[in-house]
DNA sequence: AGCACGCCGACT
DNA sequence: GTCGGCGTGCTC
């Protein structure tokens, strides 16, 4: 008897054994898809994970219903990932699984009804089942779906499974593929007209044709460079339309074929790489040196320090000894320029992977990278390419190191990227760098630990000097009366001066994107989401309010719903009002705004950023989305409009984050020869975090933050691992996590801290509670795991705590 | 997770 | 009475 160990994509922590005939076993191999049903009704594509002789004592094991892959899908090495991030996640292989393929690859069954053509009595049938089965006359099948909405009702299974046993109609589980391969039609000519005479015949009858003639003689003509013609080249080369090609083909002069092509293609030319300055050269040299005896290497370089060509020549140098290259950036960064740059050097070696292409591109890729293909050999992506099924890399570089986005929350598995990355690497014995102008405590503590090899280029590219950073104090500007909204004088002086040169201006205001909150002058109430614990906030466009945690919209009303009375009023503000406000202060200059709401749809981002390279914007209004991998010219100031909301945040890593994202908006002025300015407003300009942007002394942030962490026993001294509870009904949580909160503290003690509710309490109706629990340096993590899993189950086996969602968060961020 | 089964209240 | 709500248990 043959067995094999299926991985299903689901959340439950273990593989499903199947039943396979020797034949089906001798054929499987570890990675490849099998389609089976699991439970009652439902279809899964599962993955084999073991093939074996070991039959299951307590049950008997089902057959699979169908091999999918004729050729693993997923090799050893993901497996080996796999396992690793499921372990260290505390998640299931399943959710591994599942965020690992691209959906197209995870087929879905639907159960697709069929008339019985054989049956005729219908008198039999009562009302609901002759409705289907008179539906079955018009359409030829139906789904599940179709039936529910014919209807009208939602319990449809007893009906159908009526009409099954009535033999009035049959149904099959349908599996479908949802990878369609993009078909390109090409031309040839039959093969009937391969010898010359059959050809000057051909030519001779075509006369009267003028434009099939045309169209044949192109034909040849393009036939000469040996290449398969597509007929759309061919339409306009002979500049004829498709119609004519047509009629060749029922001619039977021409025939149409189809071959298989990518979605993405990258078109255009490859250039060679820069010569390294002298600084970079050095950098290189050590990153190499560093990766004789370690496997991770730390690169710190100031923003426009030129990091990427020193990335360039170091994947040059792995793509030269045959193998693949990961190059890991935030989502974001991800639409912008680095793409055109790395493609500038490298062409068509590169793909691309992240969120916003669609299923059958990301299947595209996964097939190119998986046959290794020269086309995949460097791929740039964003978290979820660290799944991909890579067989020989050699290098990782994980640029932005720093970045939080690395981090995924929901859904499981809540891994971080970076570190992901560095485990893939280490079971592909590759080197990784991490690069960035802000690494992350964690990274640069490794590094002064020893055990990441640290190197770091502190010169700006071209020799470009930092730009000059002034700090504006808002307080004594709104004293004095030197405030207009909420722009300072010395801002308005700053913009001005640029605008009068120019060059070009990026405001950042950290507000999400939106604007303000509306509040009643009469009796301070504000407008609160019906379903989560926060106040509305105002769209002044489409004058509504709208709840940015659930999408909960309505009308901006007239009156305050609490007392009536017509003094609404709004507070606080985002980059929709500061972009109102700069069309009045200037109002010959252009501005345009970049934050979520600006940004939706595939190529909104580009849009905008297009705008702004072309000089269409002079002035740019934006969120933190402004600060990831933008380069521009022609921009000489940088403002900070708020920076108090950002050092405000109740958070261990709110002024590590603080100081990364002025840095790094910072570092988007002055790119050219001119030194650049930036200027930070804030009620607080004797804050150690400002004053440490003030002069870009990342090593005193550094030393300070770690000194904190020390203390208050956090990051990279001890681990972190949060758990959520969430539930509709507020006793029920408070009663969780309360027994929650005993039970681990009998385990870790003062380690333990909440329970605490999240600042925003309740989302989508769900209320939410915390606890953390910090793990020391010396603690072992593994048992640490063991224990709280151990007593997760414990408080599963509770009745009344079961409907609580549980969600694990290790490093959480 | 997702789904069926089974027990309850509120409606044609 | 029946429809749909939701709690419960199971999936190889």
């Amino acid at each position: 008897m043959h067995f094999i160990d299926v991985i299903l994509p689901i959340p439950i922590q273990k593989t499903f054994i199947y039943l396979v005939t020797e034949d089906e076993a001798n054929f499987l191999q570890k990675g490849m898809r099998v389609a089976v049903s699991f439970g009652k009704t439902k279809m899964y594509t599962g993955l084999v994970f073991n093939i074996h002789n070991n039959a299951p004592t307590l049950y008997e094991a089902k057959e699979i219903h169908q091999i999918l892959d004729e050729t693993p899908i997923v090799n050893e090495l993901q497996l080996q990932h796999w396992q690793w991030i499921a372990n260290y996640y505390m998640c299931s292989l399943g959710d591994v699984y599942r965020a690992s393929l691209p959906s197209a690859f995870l087929l879905e069954s639907e159960t697709i009804l069929f008339k019985n053509e054989a049956f005729i009595d219908d008198t039999i049938l009562a009302d609901d089942e002759f409705l289907i089965f008179e539906a079955l006359h018009h359409q030829s099948q139906l789904t599940i779906h179709q039936v529910v909405a014919i209807l009208g009702k939602k319990k449809v299974m007893p009906i159908v499974n009526s009409l099954i046993k009535k033999s009035a109609i049959y149904v099959k589980e349908e599996i479908y593929e949802q990878y369609k391969p993009k078909l390109v039609k090409y031309v040839r000519l039959n093969s009937t007209y391969n010898s010359d005479t059959a050809l000057n015949k051909l030519l001779e009858d075509l006369s009267r044709a003028k434009k099939q003639r045309e169209a044949v003689l192109t034909f040849f003509q393009l036939a000469t460079s040996k290449k398969p013609i597509k007929s759309k080249d061919l339409e306009t080369s002979a500049n004829v339309s498709s119609s004519i090609l047509k009629s060749l083909v029922d001619k039977n002069i021409f025939e149409f074929y189809h071959i298989q092509t990518d979605r993405v293609q990258f078109k255009g030319v490859t250039n060679d790489l820069k010569v390294l300055n002298e600084f970079q050269s050095k950098a290189l040299l050590e990153i190499k040196e560093t990766f004789k005896d370690k496997d991770v290497t730390l690169l710190h370089g100031v923003t426009s320090s030129g990091k990427t060509e020193v990335y360039t020549k170091l994947i040059q140098e792995v793509l030269d000894q045959g193998k693949q290259v990961l190059f890991l950036l935030p989502e974001i960064a991800l639409t912008t320029q680095i793409i055109t740059r790395l493609q500038f050097y490298f062409g068509e070696q590169i793909s691309v992977f992240h969120s916003k292409y669609s299923i059958n591109e990301r299947v595209e890729v996964w097939n190119n990278v998986l046959n290794n293909k020269p086309k995949a050999r460097i791929v740039l992506g964003a978290r979820s390419s660290v799944f991909l099924p890579f067989s020989n890399l050699g290098l990782i570089v994980v640029d932005e190191e720093h970045e939080t986005s690395y981090k995924q929350f929901e859904p499981s598995p809540r891994y971080n990227a970076r570190d992901a990355a560095i485990v893939l690497a280490k079971i592909h014995k590759a080197k990784i760098l991490l690069g960035s102008a802000t690494p992350s405590l964690e990274s640069y503590f490794n590094a002064t630990q020893n055990k990441y090899g640290f190197v770091s280029l502190n010169r700006r590219h071209g020799n470009v000097q930092l730009p000059k950073i002034e700090l504006i104090d808002v307080k004594t500007k709104h004293k004095k009366k030197e405030m207009t909204g909420h722009f300072s004088d010395r801002m308005l002086l700053l913009i001005k001066e640029a605008l009068e040169e120019k060059e070009q201006v990026i405001l950042f205001q950290n507000r999400r994107g939106y604007s303000p909150v509306v509040e009643c002058k009469t009796c301070g109430v504000s407008p609160e989401c019906p379903n989560c614990d926060v106040t509305l906030t105002y769209h002044k466009f489409k004058h509504e309010l709208r709840c940015h945690y659930c999408n909960y919209q309505r009308a901006m009303p007239n009156s305050c719903g609490a007392c009536g009375s017509n003094t609404l009023d709004t507070k606080g503000f985002g980059t929709e009002q500061i972009e109102i406000e700069l069309k009045e202060l200037f109002p010959d200059y252009k501005i345009g705004r970049m934050d979520l709401d600006t940004t939706r749809g595939k190529y909104g981002y580009q849009k905008i950023i297009g705008a702004f390279e072309a000089k269409e914007i002079d002035i740019l209004v934006g969120t933190q989305m402004l600060s990831k991998g933008l380069d521009f010219e022609n921009v000489s100031l940088v403002g900070i409009l708020n920076a108090d909301t950002m050092l405000n945040f109740p958070d261990f890593r709110a002024h590590e984050r603080a100081y990364d994202m002025m840095v790094q908006v910072s570092g988007r002025a002055g790119r050219s020869k001119k030194q650049g300015n930036v200027a930070i407003q804030t009620y607080n300009p004797y804050h150690q975090i400002l004053q440490q942007v003030s002069t870009t002394s990342y090593t005193e942030m550094y030393k300070e933050q770690l000194q904190e962490r020390w203390q208050y026993k956090y990051p990279p001294y001890y681990r972190l691992i949060k758990i959520t509870l969430k539930h509709k009904d507020y006793n029920k949580v408070d009663s969780g996590v309360n027994w929650l909160f005993k039970a681990l503290y009998t385990s870790f003690g003062e380690n333990v801290l909440g329970p605490t509710a999240p600042a925003v309490s309740r989302i989508r109706n769900q209320y939410i509670k915390n606890i953390v629990i910090k793990i020391p340096p010396k603690q072992s993590l593994v048992n640490t795991k063991n224990q709280i899993t151990k007593i997760r189950n414990t408080f599963e086996a509770v009745k009344d705590f079961r409907p609580i969602r549980f969600i694990i968060d290790v490093d959480a961020y």
